[in-house]
DNA sequence: AATTGGGATGTGGTATACCAGGTACGCAAA
DNA sequence: TTTGCGTACCTGGTATACCACATCCCAATT
């Protein structure tokens, strides 16, 4: 046994671009962008100062959030965070349920006995006390089960086109847990949509799926009339 | 009615940014990527001469085709043009019958009439001589019939996140039909999925576009089991 | 002859200066 | 008071200089 058997290579991929990405995106979802009067404008320049590095890496990664959706950038006008409308976050969730029912369907196949079985301990765990558990927390494990799903079906870019998405799924199915019986449904759906994978029934894992994420969209269709109300949980809160 | 209905804001947002884009997409696209002894590596300075431009805008054109998969970026390594493994473009089918498959599933209920008719008129133009037409011409008849589905389905975020897919679905698709009877059945299939939608078949319509599409998907599985005979064609004929 | 260490060279990463288009505001004229 | 215009300033777009790191080559050493 030499040194280098415990010697891995250094992350050396480490770059200014990448990491003003990560700070900007989570400064963007952190802000309460759909407040009336927030501030949705983006300078180059004092992001650059703020950050202390220059204005090339913010470009990248503002480009890079372009990209995503997250903003906006207008030539010689100015960088702006993106408000999306119901209809977008609408059209999210159906592309959301593209994927993911597919990958529900593939998994049927790929998915070993013990995939399925820790993804059952998974969801289990948050069944018995759905209603009074932390909605925070609650939802987190909610968004998890889901990108499960897509990584069981063993196809890659499933997952990475989901996750492309996964920003704004998270703030929105954070939102729409807190309403009405949702969580309470959501837990029972889990189960079903297990019951399915375990069955290794294609047709059925897919649709149960897609069902469970379309009510999700019929949810929003009925109930968020204005979009605004979207950031007040954290205004009023705060 | 005003004159301000038919007047639109003139595309004033040319950029050098986004117009290298394309022009490089177009080239990578067009160079033989597949072939053993291809120069993979693309020098942003050698470009940015070539181009006539700054390397400021081909980073940013580069920065974007890493993002769409195209080229790799090996920090002070090079960048390099990506050539995609069978398991990647096979991955790449199955996201697209995901996205394409909901999306016949919406257009059942939000295509209209007319929008059907038009589409049916687009498959039966290259239904009588299919295996006889040009490959190229009908291949791209093909693709289009694929996108117009995309675009019934009312949800622009289906369309355009398969948009990203395009690219390398065109060179696939056009690859494949060329192979045994592919043409041929293909342009039945067709029909069955427009006659799918024309009888607002939710569950038919999505799940014959899934299994056409699925159809590709084996086939490139079973035959396809080195990837540098992708790109021989074009050398052969060259 | 094989190995190794250092420097030359080339690459993308970053910082910065300058440019052109766009906006806003104030002043002047009607 | 309203309208028109001009200018000052602000923004992102572009060009360019410099930096740190990776690679390759060659000479010095064993």
């Amino acid at each position: 046994m030499s040194i280098g058997d415990s010697l891995n290579p250094i992350s050396v991929n480490f770059t200014l671009k990448d990491h003003t990405f990560e700070v900007l995106k989570e400064a963007i979802l952190n802000m309460n962008i759909y407040h009336p009067d927030a501030d949705l404008r983006l300078d180059e320049r004092q992001l650059a100062e703020r950050l202390a590095v220059s204005r090339t890496p913010i470009r990248e990664a503002l480009a890079r959030l372009a990209h995503e959706g997250l903003v906006q950038i207008a030539p010689r006008r100015g960088v702006f965070v993106l408000r999306k409308s119901r209809d977008e976050i609408l059209q999210m969730v159906v592309t959301w349920a593209a994927l993911e029912s597919m990958a529900a369907r593939m998994a049927t196949k790929a998915a070993s006995d013990a995939d399925l079985k820790a993804l059952r301990r998974f969801a289990m765990r948050h069944s018995s006390d759905a209603a009074r558990a932390e909605l925070e927390e609650y939802s987190d494990a909610n968004i998890k089960f889901h990108q499960k799903i897509l990584e069981l079906s063993g196809c890659e870019l499933l997952k990475t086109t989901a996750d492309g998405l996964f920003t704004h799924m998270k703030a929105i199915r954070r939102r729409a847990m807190g309403e009405s019986d949702r969580a309470r449904k959501s837990v029972a759906d889990h189960i079903e949509i297990l019951e399915a994978l375990e069955a290794r029934d294609a047709d059925l894992a897919s649709r149960r799926v897609r069902e469970h994420t379309m009510r999700l969209h019929d949810h929003i269709h009925k109930t968020w009339t204005r979009l605004e109300n979207l950031g007040s949980a954290k205004t009023e809160a705060g």
